[in-house]
DNA sequence: GATGAATGAGTCTTCATTCAT
DNA sequence: GATGAATGAAGACTCATTCAT
């Protein structure tokens, strides 16, 4: 099914008029979940009517796909642009701050990113996120296939496969079911020392 | 909602008609997800007419919480027995027992495994899911506490919530999106790494 | 459609279990209403099995006939006994007396003849309902004849749907409706006078 | 359950479309009673499709209590305007009045008017029948009250019940089951009459 | 472009009734 | 006779989507 924007808004208030429609999607997403996601009561929610709701999406797909690409970019932006400017650091630095990024990342909200992530395979965007998922590692591979020589391990792949899932899971599931974690200092230097005793970073 | 099982069913016969029935709600949720899941569907499938699904699950929800529970009874079941059977053995081999059987037990049905695992919220029975984790943490908090003075940790508790976190991920992951590392025995190896190195136990 | 019970109970035990029957359906009729009423409930509540039910009812409607004409039949009884029983007395006292007849009459179980009488119609037992008025009415029709010198009316036929209908609905209403009329002694003072004075009936 | 209307329509169109499903229900309703009464069917007799019908109706409920609110709101209107007009004339024109206007108030659809009066109850809008009814007797109760010197009466109040009972059920039962007595100018006379006496008003 | 009335396929669910054991 | 498992027609209701105005 196709889930693409019907048209690129043209004028000024049409852009609006989307940005309030994905606004009230997301709305009625965290409040009621997929299953109570229906168009006219995003129509509703947006003060728009059910017609013109269908002006810019084909269909109800469509609208949580934008979201999710929305919310994909964003994350991906920050991310990779965080990533890129920490790679002069030393290697030490660098793992914190990507840990840091993500508990960051994940906090934006929160509420959002459970329901799309938990939604996603449904909307058959699960593509987009296991290709981010794939950058992601592939990122991580290349900086440890560099640094090969200092750390302690043997194949850049693996392990990226394996620091990537532990930490992304572990900032994951700190935000949604354990966000008192998340006030503790302690929390961020023990998930630092599960990658760098791993790759063998000498802790300070 | 309530979705506990209506009635027990007494008679051999209607006991095999409550196993037909989830047996064809496991099969229509593999094949088509859970929206795809519908009670006619079940009962069609099952060769049972809608009535008599009725009669023993009081609407849809109930069906997939009765195979969730299942599932849960089953792992737990398995899980809790090896970790008990491992406590004699030495730290490391505890380790790559756990893993292991992480391992086995994502690979069984994994495809209906995915399934309940991101239909669970919706079903309201993320409860039971995270009991389940809290009793595995507690479990592993538990044991490192025991050996507090050989592991290069200080606080047992976010220790466990870390490293039950990381594993289960990698094993949920490895399983479900890259089965190809199953196969490669330095999977587990590196994951055992991941977990003795953070603890400071010596490799073998 | 046939609303005769299938077969007579032979033996006591069959006796028993059909009162039984009744009495749960009087009993969830008069809680859940007719639309409460299902055929399994009343099985259940009867503790029968809803096989035994159909032993002795051939469907649903039977049970409410059975009970209506149970009903009726007590009340048939009860009024018309003591309707030749009051011949004797003067007019004052037999109007005195049926009125009063009346409200006991109501007052047996009001909830389920509550029910019983707005239900009939839809069991198609109105036909009974309103043979026993009608039979009521040629009765009045009969006594107001035989003393139509000394009362203030032409035509007793007339006069007895007036009467009738008027009493009936006092009595209905104020049983079903307004029960704290009905410890008031006054009321059915009241309600004497306006047959007496329509009857031209000398008050005491 | 919520009855009330989902929404008032406000093009021309959907006004209509809200007339012609209230038709048919009545229709039905007067065909087939409140058991053969079914949204579908409402749906396919107006010629509208059932998603039409549950724009403006949020269940079949809310069908029979827009009915009933009509019917109500239509009765009570001719009723109370007439009682006020009559209050000039002197007192046995009055009773006449009000018997006249009850008579043809019922008259008024008096199928539907049947079907109402008994399934009302269970649409939960008896609450309204008996405000109504409670409103009629204060009225009279008032007038009683008003000639209460000219009147052989103790208490308007009871009296009022008495009366109000008693001829709302003699024109309810006359219209529905012996609309012969209809013709028959004695009919009302009589009824006159048996009010009059009761009340102590000459004759004429 | 916008509106919102209308559509109807598709679901869930109930319950009277049958029938094998 | 009794049991209760099984049946399936029938009905309420939702919601994505279209289309006349």
């Amino acid at each position: 099914m196709k889930t693409t924007p019907r048209k690129a808004p043209r004028q000024e208030r049409a852009k609006a008029t989307v940005e309030t429609i994905l606004a009230a999607t997301a709305r009625i997403l965290v409040k009621h979940g997929y299953d109570g996601l229906t168009t006219n009561a995003v129509a509703a929610a947006a003060g728009v009517s059910i017609g013109s709701l269908y002006q810019y999406f084909p269909n109800k797909e469509a609208l949580v796909a934008a979201l999710i690409e929305d919310h994909i970019e964003r994350m991906t932006a920050a991310i990779f642009s965080e990533l890129s400017r920490v790679q002069a650091l030393p290697l030490a630095a660098q793992v914190r701050a990507v840990i840091d990024l993500l508990i960051r990342a994940h906090s934006v909200e929160p509420k959002l990113h459970r329901v799309l992530t938990e939604q996603v395979p449904r909307v058959g965007r699960i593509g987009k996120i296991l290709e981010l998922d794939a950058i992601g590692q592939r990122m991580i591979s290349g900086m440890l296939a560099m640094h090969k020589g200092t750390l302690a391990i043997r194949d850049p792949d693996l392990s990226a496969f394996i620091l990537v899932t532990a930490v992304e899971s572990i900032c994951h599931r700190a935000v949604l079911f354990s966000p008192e974690r998340l006030v503790d200092p302690r929390f961020v230097d023990e998930t630092c020392l599960l990658v760098n005793r791993y790759l063998g970073i000498a802790e300070q």
